[in-house]
DNA sequence: CAGTAGAATAGGGAAAACCCTTTTTTAATA
DNA sequence: TATTAAAAAAGGGTTTTCCCTATTCTACTG
């Protein structure tokens, strides 16, 4: 809440048209006034370190250079918890919008939303403490089931080569010469990450490594 | 030109938010005004085709639902082709680019620019009548090379059925089974693939699509 | 109606991918 | 040093992919 008796928000987005559009959008709320944006989590640590003020509520982009989403969020929880963290994202899948929860998001909201949602959610999250649009709630209910995320995406440094290599039009055989293991090695990966995703075969493999950013295109 | 002078401007994208953020950073700029926005093509088209007032310029996303960017220009091109598009995507990969100016968009921006850049373009696409960045014509000049690009991309509709089947865990028997077709006639289509596209197994044919935006994860 | 081009299909074989199971190696530690 | 768990490697067989070539099928055209 800042002296104009409005609560202030800090965005944090590497699209920078959308950053400077959203303020304008913001400061057209009558209870909310942007602070200051930034392109990613290493320029908002630098930002609230210099010692100005902190912001009431961070919208935070996912997908940014440097340091992302995840990052900084671990980095605002760890360093100023008070701030509220609203995740903006193009993501919906439910992996991402659990990781972001867990590492301590208050709300999470897709970017194709109406602005309308977007004056609710703040709102919410000033008197609440969070929002939770219809799609999370959703998906925290189906987060009940003691699922795998945590063994499944936690790869030994061999598994990302080999997973990044598998993404190429290499063979098996020259994955194995190239990293310098035998090809029976390689084909021991292959079946234990199929066992572990499963998928069924090297295609999956390579969508699966897409869907969760290991390689890039 | 509207009544009180300004340049008026359609905004057409799915993503609302963005969409109307955008809107207010654009009447933030002197010169311009947004008449309205669309969530895709078609409802675009009705909105002209209810006889209200034509814009200037129509910013235009790329990837939508229902009627995409390219349907779109081409649609504006043949109906208005006095009112100036820019286009404005997250996509930066030459193919598009070009497909996009193809299409007669007269700029073609990234979503992630600063907004000051906007505003240039859009003074110059008023004045000048065109917008070209950097990266424009960086990809303008590349594409003067006589390329194969128009043979490559030139995809018969099984085809691209079989590209995106293709990128699933399916085996070819089984595509050839969702499209009724003989495994052989599949055979020949993804041999055909291979040469056109010079490429060697079927993950390059699956990092070829996604490439090409030919499918979406 | 014969000619022709393009799409669909086929034969058949080699290479790669896939799968289940077992053994060896390595490295840490009780 | 014996124990143990994890990583690496292997054996061996099935399925799928890959590749070259040749034959129908289909629809259009001289």
């Amino acid at each position: 809440m800042n002296l104009v008796g409005k609560h202030t928000v800090a965005i944090v987005d590497d699209h920078s048209l959308f950053a400077s559009s959203l303020e304008k959008l913001i400061n057209s709320f009558s209870h909310f006034r942007v602070l200051f944006h930034a392109k990613n989590g290493k320029e908002f640590k630098e930002i609230i370190e210099e010692g100005s003020v902190l912001p009431d509520i961070v919208l935070l982009d996912i997908n940014m250079p440097v340091m992302n989403g995840f990052e900084t969020a671990e980095w605002i929880m760890d360093n100023h918890p008070k701030i509220k963290i609203l995740a903006l994202s193009m993501e919906d899948d439910e992996q991402t919008i659990l990781k972001m929860l867990r590492k301590g998001a208050k709300g999470y909201l897709l970017k194709d939303i109406h602005p309308e949602i977007l004056s609710v959610a703040l709102k919410e999250l000033i008197e609440k403490g969070f929002y939770h649009s219809e799609k999370v709630s959703e998906t925290l209910l189906h987060s009940i089931s003691p699922d795998e995320e945590g063994v499944i995406m936690d790869f030994k440094e061999n598994e990302l080569i080999f997973l990044q290599l598998t993404c190429s039009e290499m063979t098996y055989k020259e994955i194995a010469d190239v990293m310098d293991l035998s090809p029976k090695t390689i084909d021991g990966y292959r079946q234990d990450l199929f066992k572990r995703l499963k998928i069924k075969n090297r295609v999956g493999l390579v969508i699966f490594a897409l869907k969760k950013n290991l390689i890039k295109i």
